[in-house]
DNA sequence: GCCAACGTTGGC
DNA sequence: GCCAACGTTGGC
């Protein structure tokens, strides 16, 4: 089984949402980003990803999910009134893909970004990288488990 | 296939 | 709202 990272914008949609979703089930449309995109095709059923709120305040890991659909065609790629609508795809050629995860945990706190990057044992996380943008990224055991333990401790 | 212009992400 | 760091587009 492998980890990843997944970010999501809590005001389009925050771990809150998810736990709220039926099957607390969610599919994860609108990756746009091809490397991104090949991260998803990787994804096997029951790998976990830590649930990244980006563009908050403060950002931060709000908790796991668990992949419960390997990738499949994003069906909002060619729909002309999606925000994440592309000219490219179409249904013969779908160019995109989501998986469907379902919540685990919403950590008791959210681990903030500025807190991860004092923690040694991730200074090789991806998501620390300077300039790194990608909205899915492989995280390795160590580090996911890191992270994890972290979110029971006081900061 | 180069690369300038443009668009996007996301921390601050 | 700013802007650095990227990714993408399209003229040549």
């Amino acid at each position: 089984m492998r980890y990843w990272l997944m970010k999501s914008e809590p005001e389009v949609f925050s771990i809150r949402d998810l736990a709220k979703a039926p099957r607390k089930t969610t599919h994860w449309e609108g990756v746009r980003n091809y490397q991104a995109r090949n991260f998803l095709r990787a994804m096997k059923k029951g790998d976990r990803a830590l649930f990244y709120h980006s563009n908050a305040e403060p950002p931060g890991v709000a908790g796991v999910v668990e992949i419960v659909r390997e990738a499949y065609p994003d069906p909002t790629a060619w729909d002309p009134r999606s925000d994440y609508h592309d000219p490219k795809a179409s249904p013969d050629n779908p160019v995109w893909s989501m998986v469907d995860v379902k919540l685990v945990t919403i950590f008791s706190r959210e681990i903030p970004l500025d807190e991860l990057r004092g923690v040694k044992a991730l200074a090789g996380m991806e998501l620390l990288r300077r300039g790194s943008r990608l909205s899915v990224t492989p995280v390795t055991a160590a580090e996911f488990r890191t992270i994890e333990t972290r979110a029971d401790k006081r900061a």
